[in-house]
RNA sequence: GCCCCCGUAGCUCAGGGGAUAGAGCAGCGGUUUCCUAAACCGCGAGUCGCAGGUUCGAAUCCUGCCGGGGGCGCCA
């Protein structure tokens, strides 16, 4: 039995408690009841507070209706022993045979466990990296390259139609900066000021004076415009295929520059003034952004007649609701909070709900330390650690696992030295691990002839403290996906998968599948058999959202 | 001055209002004629920053304060 399917039963003896006239609630039913594991195991296979968040509606105390509800209970098939404890928890324990035909359903779901339809219906466009193309994807990228796309993952195994965008600032200033840059040290001088400093800068002017060799004979407005095109350009390729070989593609590459040449940007201006939100002062023009909620208002078009950031924020924000987009998800770095309130602004001056239809995600700084010690030097980038960096330091699994384990919300220090070890300090390491052991069991149990064979499969058999307590954590694996797509906390999955690790090494150490020495091979072996591939199944699946491999071996 | 995030064991951090606050690491002591010891077991370790409030119940929600980090352009 599940948990849900717990919940289910639960729920149900609460109506037929409530038909038979037992229990009076003010507000019908709840949708749901709250099942859980508790911490400790003399309070059962699972508990649900129920009784005492139901207890005042009903017009009674917590322990009279646990009562009521425990009296109901007590006769379900697969329910072992009910117990109403401490103010009115309802403690409940399993069936052997009901919690082991869990194992069972795992691996006949296969990499379709953990999928649900929590989320069908939505659309959402993710938008995360967006790394301007003047320069190497850093680390102040990288951690949503690796929260966002694993999110990405976790909102579609919740049942979210999900495009993955990387939105490319491939306009503006820092671009006339950048091909300024190539340009002049293409030309052998020295970088202007305001420019771009590191060695990628070199790589980017040869290679653009090897693609279009006459580029330094032209006349210099001439060659400046070959330098953005194809620094731009080259760079792009760049930031693409670093991403790639992080596991990181995105469904649509959006071009600032479309905005601009389909004339989005001025429609959105032209709308925004059309309903009455736009004014002029000091020869340029403002968005009344404070009238929903922003701190002060913000310029539009600025006196010497551009368009700032805003508007074309305002064009793209429109061209995603335009495309279907149910939500628009823009994740961004802590240096950009202060980005929210225009930019739900905005919003709500389209006539939206921002509550409904833009969500911001803020995650806080990364820093990578070695021996303790801030790193700070990058090789390609000068004063920038790239994503490139990281990954010759520790490799692609490594890093996307330690950039996912910690709350977006929590500024962390990366252990360069820690996340390249190949021990079980390292929570990736001892993750994998887990998954190599299983399928260890797996090769050892085959060359004495247990396989996965549905005959030889006795539930009731896994009655070991230990297997309960792993059937127990595998049952879980469905509401931490979503819930942590729900909450947009991917670290939850990889906190869970470093508890279902650490519940198979004990229950390895414990339960042998593969019988000692002469032993016979017995339906309890055949039985282990299916648990240990249910817990291969979760760690793969769990892993896979993650985006990082899941070894055979190791 | 205003805004965002954080403050939990020696360290790094989990902990969606519930029971005796957890894990890993570090420290100390153990476990292998038997599926990978990259594992497991045991021990010690806490004023959940402080003060109020809401609640039957607060590490969790609210307010204020203290400490740390980051931000507040007609840059993007």
């Amino acid at each position: 039995m599940t948990p849900e399917q717990l919940s289910t039963v639960v729920r149900d003896a609460l109506a037929s408690a409530v038909d038979a006239g037992e229990v009076a609630l003010a507000d019908g039913l709840p949708d749901e009841v709250r099942i859980e594991r508790p911490r400790a195991r003399a309070h059962g296979d699972y508990a649900t507070n129920v009784a005492l968040q139901l207890a005042g509606r009903a017009g009674t105390n917590p322990r009279v209706l646990a009562e009521t509800l425990a009296s109901r209970l007590r006769g379900v098939d697969g329910i072992d022993a009910v117990d109403v404890a401490g103010p009115g928890f309802l403690n409940l324990s399993l069936a052997a045979s009901a919690q082991g035909r869990l194992a069972r359903a795992v691996v006949d779901a296969g990499p379709a466990y953990g999928l649900s339809g929590a989320l069908s219906g939505q659309r959402l466009n993710l938008e995360f990296v967006s790394a301007n193309p003047t320069g190497p994807v850093h680390i102040g990228h990288v951690r949503w390259a690796a929260v966002g796309d694993a999110l990405g993952r976790l909102l579609e195994a919740s049942g979210a139609r999900v495009t993955r965008e990387y939105y490319f600032n491939d306009a503006g200033g820092q671009i006339d900066r950048f091909a300024a840059t190539v340009y002049a040290v293409a030309r052998g001088e020295p970088v202007p000021a305001g420019g771009y400093t590191g060695a990628y800068i070199n790589d980017i002017a040869r290679q653009v004076v090897e693609r279009v060799p006459d580029v330094l004979d032209k006349p210099p407005d001439e060659a400046l415009e070959v330098f953005r095109d194809e620094g731009v350009e080259l760079m792009f390729v760049e930031i693409r295929s670093s991403l790639a070989g992080f596991g990181v593609v995105f469904d649509v590459y959006f071009n600032e520059r479309d905005l601009h040449a389909r004339g989005e940007v001025d429609e959105a201006i032209g709308r925004l003034s059309g309903q009455g939100h736009t004014y002029e002062s000091d020869g340029a023009l403002w968005l009344r952004t404070t009238d929903f909620g922003d701190d002060k208002d913000r310029v539009l078009i600025k006196s010497d007649g551009t368009p700032t950031y805003i508007s074309v924020d305002a064009a793209y924000y429109l061209d995603k609701r335009g495309r279907g987009f149910d939500r628009v998800v823009i994740m961004l770095g802590s240096d950009h909070h202060g980005y929210i309130g225009r930019y739900r602004a905005l919003a709500a001056a389209f006539g939206d709900n921002p509550d409904e239809t833009l969500e911001i995600l803020i995650g806080q700084l990364v820093r990578l330390v070695r021996d303790g010690q801030p790193v700070r030097l990058g090789k390609r980038s000068g004063n920038l650690i790239t994503l490139a960096d990281l990954v010759d330091a520790v490799g692609v699994d490594a890093g996307r696992y330690a950039l996912a384990r910690y709350s977006v919300d929590s500024a962390i220090d990366l252990d360069l030295g820690l996340w390249a070890r190949r021990t079980n300090d390292n929570p990736v390491f001892y993750v994998q691990y887990a998954h190599a052991r299983t399928c260890n069991v797996t090769r050892n149990a085959a060359d004495v002839g247990i396989t996965l064979d549905a005959t030889g499969f006795a539930p009731q058999l896994l009655d070991h403290p230990r297997e309960s307590d792993l059937l127990g954590v595998l049952g879980e694996f469905p509401r931490v996906v979503t819930t942590a797509a729900e909450l947009r906390e991917v670290h939850r999955v990889a906190r869970y998968l470093e508890d279902l690790a650490g519940t198979y090494h004990r229950w390895y150490d414990t339960c042998r599948v593969v019988p000692p020495g002469d032993e016979a091979v017995s339906d309890l072996n055949r039985t282990r058999l299916w648990l240990n591939e249910a817990t291969r199944t979760v760690l793969a699946n769990g892993l896979g959202l993650l985006g990082v491999s899941a070894p055979a071996r190791m």
